[in-house]
DNA sequence: TGCCTGATGTTCT
DNA sequence: GAACATCAGGCAC
């Protein structure tokens, strides 16, 4: 299976970002399960200025540089983790960053971690992390692997699909690469 | 309801 | 020393 999640994630960002959608992530947690599937992703490369792999390979950014289906875990504002799916190539530096997600199983789990409900949990990208406790340790982390697997889904239709400007960011602001899933209320609002 | 701002660590210049 | 792919709480309306 890893060899064919590969393939699939082996093409460009904004292509890669709209295959994620309705994919899922499992998550174990001390033997619990959490399940989550994601709903709105952002695309980034090496040729998009808002891009970390922009200004080419750092000990940061290296991870985005590597083989696809490995994630890239960055922190930010000093108080928040995001996570990026390695895409593309080897050697070419892109990711898509998961934006938010909907809770399917351990909902209670990720309530009680979050200490929020409903959207709360999960609806932005710092509090996706938070609800599945990613963080720095999983870095680099091949998504193939427990503790944290990726699972492809069949690919959405695009009438299913919105594409929009990415969000939070003041550099190639015009560039159409957020996605995410029409009339779903996991959705990061604006 | 919606805008504004403070909190806060890592990375790069 | 500044920038930063954010969030939550407070305040004004």
């Amino acid at each position: 299976m890893l060899t064919a999640m590969l393939s699939e994630l082996n093409c460009s960002a904004p292509i890669a970002a709209k295959r994620l959608l309705g994919s899922s992530l499992v998550r174990s947690i001390d033997g619990q399960i959490l399940t989550v599937k994601i709903v709105e992703t952002e695309a980034y490369d090496q040729s998009d200025v808002a891009s970390h792999s922009y200004k080419g390979i750092k000990p940061r950014t290296e991870v985005m540089f590597g083989p696809p289906g490995y994630l890239y875990v960055y922190f930010t504002y000093g108080l928040h983790f995001c996570s990026n799916i390695v895409v593309g190539p080897n050697g070419y530096g892109a990711a898509v960053l998961i934006r938010a997600v909907e809770p399917l199983s351990g909902i209670k789990i990720m309530e009680n971690i979050r200490l929020k409900s409903g959207a709360e949990i999960s609806n932005g990208p710092a509090k996706l992390c938070q609800a599945l406790r990613i963080n720095r340790s999983l870095n680099r982390h091949n998504l193939a692997l427990s503790p944290l697997q990726l699972r492809l889904n069949n690919p959405l239709s695009p009438n299913e699909i919105e594409i929009t400007t990415r969000v939070g960011i003041n550099k190639a602001i015009d560039t159409p690469w957020r996605f995410y899933i029409k009339n779903n209320s996991y959705v990061s609002k604006k």
